[in-house]
DNA sequence: TGTACATCAGTGAACGCGCGTTCACTGATGTAC
DNA sequence: TGTACATCAGTGAACGCGCGTTCACTGATGTAC
């Protein structure tokens, strides 16, 4: 084999492409899978740019910085996020409690599908919360759940809510947020992990214990 | 004045005590003050060495590593925390309702109080949770939680919680941590941080809305 | 269909930084006699 | 009441590490004519 004169050859054609083609996107999927393996706190752009084969500097032509690439994916993580939550609420149909039921298993199940987008997305020391489009997917998802408890406590979309719907709300909000740090921490396995009941079990079992809908909106005209 | 010839003994005298006497409880509420000021990541053991007045090698003769350090912050914590919702259960008297409203306002208050604390206590990457004395104050701190449950669905202290029991703990447990986080986050701000409610006026708004006790167990008998 | 040239998206070496931990050491304290 | 000596609790210099970012550069691509 005249392996010496196809050398240089070879040697091109096995070099990668001096242009990616593709590298945000891979930025952004190793950012996700270095979350995933090691916690928000684990992740470093030199570790992403290695994952997509590329030198250190690299990512700079992509995003400003290393927040910059971490709150672009809290961002994506948050539209994806309304837009599951809106799903679930179109599954409850007219019902208002079963449009909160319905998306607060959608709260856990995105949480637990995507820990690491979720982890990020509620981390705001580490991505940029003045990111203008941030806020507004942001605000999007949270508006998703206040819809649902507008319906339940029959507020209008111009009225303001009153406290008994803000608590409420607040109920709802914090049993889903609650259930989700505590799975995604592990703490739902037993002090020693010696669970022997899924995640997505507890959480059947928990979501027969929302907070019951408020009576003056289901009872007043008894 | 002869301050030259003072100053060798001025010198001695300012000059602080080699053995600081205080070292380790210095370098544990360093530590909390750290962690309050700049997040649990923020944390380093030379910046709490500093702050103690003490050289970056001296931490090492009152705890093994950093690591070893937080334990002992997350394990002082949980003692605390434990003792805290035994204090709001006995406020409950014999009523399980009381008791568990008592435990979830005691649950939030004291991780609006010490968040330093609160925060270590479940990141579970940053402390030893193999530490014995670690697992023993957190399982105490969770039995308070159960044993409330337990009178709430009267299962007698032997008996394994019954399916609708451990979703119901589960609800109870959920929507208190959840607030908490979502509070410590700066969530209950609005998106800008506009916020015009305090947190504790907010909890007061939630625990209107606890998880309902399950009614097998308060009407079964009609 | 060429060619000149601007722009884009990479390289790789280097920078300064703060970290946790180790090391040989030393000053202070406590204890046995 | 002294004294020898072990032990305890510090020092401060040094180590190697990986980090984010900067820099001058270069190869590839796209565009105007």
């Amino acid at each position: 084999m005249n392996s010496v004169k196809i050398k240089r050859a070879d040697a091109k054609a096995r070099r990668p492409a001096y242009h990616h083609g593709d590298l945000r996107q891979q930025l952004l999927l190793a950012t996700e899978q270095i979350i995933l393996e090691r916690g928000v706190e684990g992740f470093t752009l030199r570790e992403a740019a290695r994952r997509a084969g590329v030198s250190p500097a690299a990512p700079a032509h992509h995003f400003k910085d290393a927040k910059g690439l971490l709150t672009e994916v809290a961002l994506l993580g948050f539209r994806d996020f309304g837009a599951a939550l809106e799903a679930a609420d179109k599954l409850g149909g007219a019902d208002p409690a079963r449009r909160l039921r319905e998306q607060a298993r959608a709260y856990v199940r995105f949480a637990l599908a995507h820990p690491a987008r979720f982890e990020l997305m509620f981390r705001h020391d580490k991505h940029d919360k003045t990111n203008e489009e941030f806020q507004r997917v942001a605000r999007h998802a949270y508006g998703v759940l206040e819809g649902a408890i507008r319906a339940a406590t029959q507020t209008s979309a111009q009225a303001p809510l009153s406290s008994q719907a803000r608590g409420f709300l607040l109920a709802n909000w914090s049993i889903v947020h609650g259930f989700a740090h505590l799975a995604l921490g592990g703490e739902l396995g037993g002090p020693d992990g010696e669970s022997t009941t899924s995640d997505e079990a507890l959480l059947s079992l928990m979501l027969a214990h929302l907070p019951a809908m408020p009576a003056r909106f289901t009872t007043m005209r008894s």
